[in-house]
This record gives C-alpha cells, sequence and structure tokens, in this order.
DNA sequence: CAGTGGTCTAGACCACATA
DNA sequence: ATGTGGTCTAGACCACTGT
C-alpha cells in the first residue's frame, strides 16, 4: 500500500505525467480501506480525525471529507460529530442484489425470450389488494399472468396488479413484445420497491402453466413497487427451482 | 418541490433557525431527484450543467457537483466529461439486499436463537473444494455443519468450509456462543461476498437436521467470501420454505 | 475554440461532544 | 475550551468533447 507522502503525488503536472495514479481523494480511501482490511482498525475502533489524515497526505480538508464519506456510504467507517470517525461493525452485509428485466436478462445470455400472456384485463379489487395498491376495495385494477420462456423452457410465472392511475394504457401494451417491468420502467421511470425472495411450492394453476410437477420447489418473488408515494404495482414472480436463481455480489 | 431561489436560505443563520431544512447540496439533489420522478428528464436527456444549477441556486459549483455525484452513485444520472448530465437509464434496478448474522437478526426480533453444533472438524478438500478456496487438493480445510434455531424452531442449517489459513482458530470457537459468520467478521473484518439464492430441496441429512420432510422447498443461500483475493468460507445455507425469506429494498 | 465534468485548495462557520 | 465532523465558498487547473 502507498504511503501518506504526497509531497511530489500532489503535483498536478506529477497526476498527469504518469498515466494510472490515484486520485488523492482515492488514495487516501484505499489506504484507509486497507487499513481497515488487514486490521489496523477492528471494529469499533477510533480512525484518525479529518484533521491527522490533511496532515499526514498533505490534502485539503475537502479531500480527506471525500474519501471518508465515500467510506461512509459503503458502510465501512461511521462518523459521529463531536467524536470522531469509527470503524464498522460489519454486522450486517449490505450487499446489491441486481434485478434485471427478464426479457434483457434472457437476450444478454444470447437465448432467445418469448412470453405468453394468459390473462391481461381489468377487475376489481379485493380488500387486501386494495390495500396494497392504495385503492378503495371494489375499484378496478388491472390483472396480467404471463409465463415467460428462455429457449422455449418456462422460466417465469409473473402475476402482476397494476395500478391503473399510474399506468392508464397498460393493457394496451403487446405483453408478448414488452414485459410489463421494462413498460412499467418508461412510465415511472423512478421507483422505489420493496421485495420478499422466498422458497415454496407453486400454485396448482402456476404448476400447470410452468409444466412443472405441483411440489417442485420454486423461487418466489413478491414485489411492491411506489413512484412517490403512490403504490405502481404488485408483482408475484415464481420460477422453477431447477432453472433459476438469483446472484450477486458485496464488494467494499 | 422546491425551487431554485436560495439567497435568503443561504445564510446559515436561516439554516439553525428552522428546524429540519435541507442543506443546499441535498437540496439541488432532490430538485434534480423530483424532476427525474416526475419525467422532465426522460432517460437519456440532458439534464442541466454545472454552471446552470450553481446559476439557478446560487451556490458554489462544489455544492452542486457533491448533489450530482451522489445521483450518480445511486444510478440515477450518468455523467461524461465533455458532454454533460443525462438521466440515467434505469433498465436494471440495482437493489440493496442486506444479509445480517442470524443471530443479530434472530435477537433483534426479540427471539431466542440457539445452536448446535453436529460437525467441526478439520479434513482433507476435494478438487472442487481447494478451488473454490485458493488451495491444493487434499490440504487440510476446516468443516462445520451447525443448525441454527429461532425460539426451538430450526431455521438454518449451516454448512461451511473455512480456508485454516484466513483462521487458524477456527475450530476453537464455541459455536453456540459465536455463530461462524459473527467469528469470521472480525478475523477478516473487509471482505467481498459472492453469493446465489435459489430454491430446491434440502439434502437427506439436511431434512432430517431441520425436521423437515424431504421435499419441502427450501431457501438455499450459498456464499463464497474472499478478503483481499485470499479465499475465506464458503457456506452453503439452507433455510425451510415456509420460515423464511429474504426481504429487501430498493430505494433511489 | 468554448463548454463540459473531475478534482483540488485554503479558509471559513457551524453543531456537537468531551473535558 | 478544544477537538471533532458537516458543510459551504470562490477560485483554480485539468481532461475531455464538440464545433
Amino acid at each position: 500500500m502507498v504511503f501518506p507522502d504526497s509531497a511530489a503525488r500532489n503535483r498536478p503536472s506529477a497526476r498527469a505525467a504518469t498515466a494510472q495514479v490515484l486520485a488523492p481523494y482515492a488514495l487516501v480511501r484505499e489506504y484507509l480501506k486497507h487499513g481497515l482490511s488487514v486490521g489496523r482498525w477492528p471494529p469499533g475502533a477510533l480512525m484518525p480525525s479529518d484533521s491527522e489524515l490533511v496532515a499526514q497526505f498533505g490534502v485539503s480538508r475537502m479531500t480527506v471529507t471525500r474519501a471518508l464519506r465515500e467510506l461512509q456510504t459503503d458502510g465501512l467507517v461511521t462518523r459521529v460529530q463531536g467524536l470522531g470517525t469509527y470503524a464498522a461493525h460489519l454486522a450486517q452485509v449490505s450487499s446489491s442484489l441486481t434485478i434485471r428485466d427478464l426479457h434483457e436478462e434472457i437476450t444478454a445470455r444470447g437465448h432467445r425470450h418469448h412470453a405468453r400472456v394468459h390473462l391481461s384485463r381489468q377487475q376489481r379489487a379485493t380488500a387486501g389488494l386494495a390495500g396494497q395498491l392504495g385503492l378503495a376495495p371494489g375499484a378496478p385494477v388491472f390483472h396480467t399472468l404471463i409465463v415467460h420462456f428462455e429457449d422455449d423452457v418456462a422460466l417465469q410465472c409473473e402475476d402482476r396488479f397494476v395500478n391503473p392511475r399510474c399506468a392508464p394504457n397498460y393493457l394496451k401494451t403487446d405483453f408478448t413484445k414488452i414485459t410489463p417491468t421494462h413498460y412499467l420502467l418508461q412510465v415511472a421511470p423512478l421507483w422505489e420497491a420493496q421485495y420478499s425472495i422466498e422458497a415454496g411450492a407453486p400454485r396448482v394453476r402456476e404448476a400447470r402453466l410452468l409444466g412443472i410437477p405441483g411440489d417442485e420447489p420454486c423461487l418466489i418473488i413478491v414485489r411492491r413497487t411506489v413512484n412517490r408515494d403512490i403504490p405502481i404495482t404488485l408483482a408475484r414472480l415464481v420460477h422453477p427451482g431447477s432453472r433459476y436463481r438469483v446472484q450477486g455480489q458485496f464488494k467494499p
């Protein structure tokens, strides 16, 4: 690991001359990150203060601040005003899980995607559904039931309810060409979602549509999406366990 | 949404006077975020330049930069040097998934956690395992098999292999008191993990240890952890589908 | 060339926590 | 009173992209 030296590094000309030198703020960040990884500051330990780092690296405080703020948003340090910067307790590992549009995911693998629409209609919301979508019980909702195939193998059964207020033209979409996810992303570009992932048996109809035995373990994702406090959609995505998995990665 | 006015807001005294005013950088960020959510800048559209925002809000460029950098790390905008700032295509929703230490998760719910250790020994790595842990085939590895209970209900069967080089004293730990996850976090505080989540049937032994039928769908998490290019551990976590789910959230 | 984002500085005021 | 982090400013140089 590079040491806080900086006298030379700090000259912009030196920065430009060499090819891939880290910017000063990145240098400070990596220095601290390295120290954390080798246990120089065990979880909970007090780390160098802003002013100490300013002196050590010969940079301005804004530079140190940026380095520390990045570590903070990555959950690696905890900063408390009036006290100092502490090495975080990584009791919970917060990771990045990417849920992509299925069409994209399949075509990115170089496979063919197609969808079969089993249901696409308006109906009245039950009490529970109305609550989830912020509607009055009995209010109209859009309901689609679509099975997605990867190279003719059923991969996902997508049972979705949509708030008509957010996507009035939802049912006019040709879901064999555009997935609901893709369409809704266009209608409501900025959103907020909660979801749960669990294992369970498929419902009878889902097993039939997916062409799997009724006792095959399935990965079930239930996702609720909200845009600016207005619920948009509630989806139940059922995947045969043998054909689908969610992958993720945590990288500080 | 508040408008770029700022003349008054910018006086620190005004900031201190009112209770919960947003800091200028947050004001700029929320202004842009709001515009994105109402479709003022559709995906791919050119957004205001730094200097325009500086003029509109009457703040310094560092303040605007910070706002935009936060939006960028959240994946809401794309910035290209020499071109400008663009509204991002939210083709893939990258979300935050939290995997906590099970002991913490259970006690946080106000329940009791206890563990039963069924295996805790050193053995020789098979070829496949050695590859995953960066060891030579036949090299010694630590192997633990532990079942975790929440209020006497089996919640997780944890089958784990550990690289002795990273945690030489691993087997000396009392796993009825400290979970392997917790112990390893202390030994290697900064890490990097890859994992997959899938649904499947438990192995025969796992079903027996968990006290569930052999055909009960289970949520299976396989996680591989690496610290500074050195593999630490490989874990297979099997949860009865009816008793466990992973929850997550995406919030721009 | 002009305009864009990427980064840095030196200094400043503030709120907060501890002694 | 001192030291901590939180934030802001005014100006600067750079690399990059277009015309």
